[in-house]
DNA sequence: ACTTATAATGAAAATGGTTTTCAATATCAA
DNA sequence: TTGATATTGAAAACCATTTTCATTATAAGT
């Protein structure tokens, strides 16, 4: 069933590259799938170091970096200094969604509604821009900014 | 027909907060409303110091601060390290647009075609985001990532 | 015009997230 | 088991941005 793996989905795609697994790399996986924020790197590295204290928080970054360049997790900036992570679009991950930003508190909501509406316009709009410009569109963020509940 | 300004449309705006209408100020504006591309700090400071060599980068970040608080500079981040600015919806400025992203080369490209589409949507999607989340919607950002004409 | 309170400025230093360096270690194909 | 080499962690470097603080410029009031 699984090509040459025999753990579980995501080390398939790590041994695709040619990276090894290792045990840094499996806790950081495993700290984003608990999680269902949008972590730094020092919040993951935090976790990981009060279950692995050996763990670096160069190797965090580094891990960080190589799953966003899989695609296996999404680096946000949402303007308070630090990168945010995710976890996308695996099992256990969440699916696609987008974002509401409060401009004050800087606390990030997640929405995944209207999905529908928004494939509509993102199909018809990505396919008319790709040709206008010449432009192959492989993803798109949709972001609202404003005031949330809280602040409001 | 201008309320208590005596020069261009923007020290109006400044004057109304109480800030005042100095050299520096006007001369990062007039470099703002020069170019059309998505500039940093550096940039602008670059710029303003071959016209006055007497100014000073921490006046360009405050300025931009500034100027970013009033709505009158847009703030983003393209994910290369530094914040970009661009000069929004002045007279002379550029109107609403949205970006394509070059994930390759970094490239940003604005357009602003199809907005009657996006109108739609937003509108609608807005509405109801902030009806279910009681989050008060003051902007928004849409952008396509993918790789542009000369990196496909 | 002159005065004056204070907003604004620039140089230098500090900050803080991220990256680089490098010697030691762990992984995995053979 | 071995060995080539990918990975690691600590420390130092990096670099965009912010803070500090003494000096200067602005503009309101006279
Ligand atoms: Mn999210
Ligand atoms: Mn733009
Ligand atoms: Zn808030
Ligand atoms: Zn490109």
């Amino acid at each position: 069933m699984r090509g040459r793996g025999r753990g579980p989905w995501w080390q398939d795609r790590l041994q695709g590259t040619g990276a090894r697994i290792t045990a840094p790399r499996e806790l950081i996986i495993e700290i984003l799938h608990e999680t269902d924020d949008h972590v730094s790197a020092a919040d993951v590295y935090i976790r990981a170091h009060q279950i692995n204290p050996s763990i670096g928080l160069t190797t965090v970054y580094r891990t960080l970096d190589m799953l966003t360049q899989l695609g296996i997790v999404q680096k946000f900036d949402f303007g308070d200094g630090k990168a945010r992570y995710e976890l996308v679009n695996n099992p256990n991950g969440k699916k696609h969604h987008h974002h509401l930003i409060c401009l004050r508190c800087k606390t990030i909501m997640d929405y995944s509604e209207f999905l529908d509406e928004e494939l509509e316009f993102v199909k018809k709009t990505a396919g008319k821009l790709s040709k206008k410009y010449n432009f192959e569109i492989t993803d798109h963020a949709i972001s609202f900014y404003g005031l949330c509940e809280r602040c409001r």
